[in-house]
DNA sequence: ATAATTAAAGTCAACATTAGTCAGAGATGA
DNA sequence: TCATCTCTGACTAATGTTGACTTTAATTAT
């Protein structure tokens, strides 16, 4: 509850933001580390542990003269949780055959529509996928569709 | 929207009179570089980065006396030949901001909508491929990119 | 006609300005 | 004490800005 580490301190401040800024807020690293007297790179330690999507948040970035960080908040869907059920049977590989058992129960449960199941599963075949090695195929087939999910579990 | 730097806003500017013009403007380069006071050849990299196939532009130009620069906006329903010509452009490999170009454009053309965009861009981040290897990543957006495109041409 | 001059745009490398990564030191709590 | 979380700074990567030099094309002079 209470802001035991700065770490905290400035993940809350950014969330204070988020709320007075309608869920969206956009901020120069070096000016928050200015403010809060840390070094710059502590404030990717706190967007890394505490703005990820599993909590909901969307964090894009750019380098370079005019540089920024913009941070998003975004809501859970209603059947959030049937999509964590799912991520859980994923694991850290995934075979085409699987991947599509649960594409179709997303079609199912009207998670997804047709068109949505068709291009997900036409661009996660072992041709699209196209690595040598057996394994790592199955290995990107697993992040990518946990990463979708993830994704999925959210508006938008 | 936002221009952070010099170069967002003579690119929000080019883009606004594209616009006001029916999505064509020609312009001389000195000129556009003295009206926001930069040199000529700033000009250059503002249509190199922001004015690509990716991001739905076409550009011509030619020197000497009477020389111009001339952007045109392509639509992908009408023009076949861009299709290929933006597939072309994936090639082997391709950097995550070039993918979410090219995913802005097919929404900006009526290609794909939002959630189509959310959901393929969430699969191709660096996070969620999460190999090892630079080049293995860059390899497997390119063929998940490729073969969505391709998807496209003929299913829509 | 041909050569010289002028008027464009193009290229590239150096430098500037941001954010990202990572390993290790330090702090904290069970 | 041990594991985990926090914090730091050196190094890396990406993007933006500038200016010297090059290339191309039209115009003018011979």
């Amino acid at each position: 509850m209470a802001s035991h580490s700065m770490s905290d301190t400035i993940g809350e401040y950014l969330k204070k933001l988020l709320a007075e800024r309608d869920e969206e807020v956009e901020i120069r690293r070096s000016d928050i580390a200015e403010h809060f007297d840390v070094v710059p790179s502590q404030i990717n330690y706190v967007i890394k542990t505490r703005f990820t999507i599993q909590d909901g948040f969307v964090v894009q970035s750019k380098r370079g003269g005019g540089g920024y960080i913009r941070i998003e908040k975004i809501n859970l869907m209603e059947d959030s949780n049937v999509f964590d059920r799912l991520i859980d049977s994923i694991g850290d590989m995934i075979s085409q055959k699987d991947e599509e058992d649960i594409l179709k129960t997303l079609l199912n449960n009207g998670l997804l529509n047709k068109r949505e199941v068709h291009m997900v599963a036409s661009i996660l075949t072992h041709d699209a996928i196209n690595v040598s090695n057996y394994e790592t195929e199955e290995k990107v087939r697993a992040n990518v569709l946990s990463a979708l999910l993830c994704r999925l579990k959210y508006e938008c």
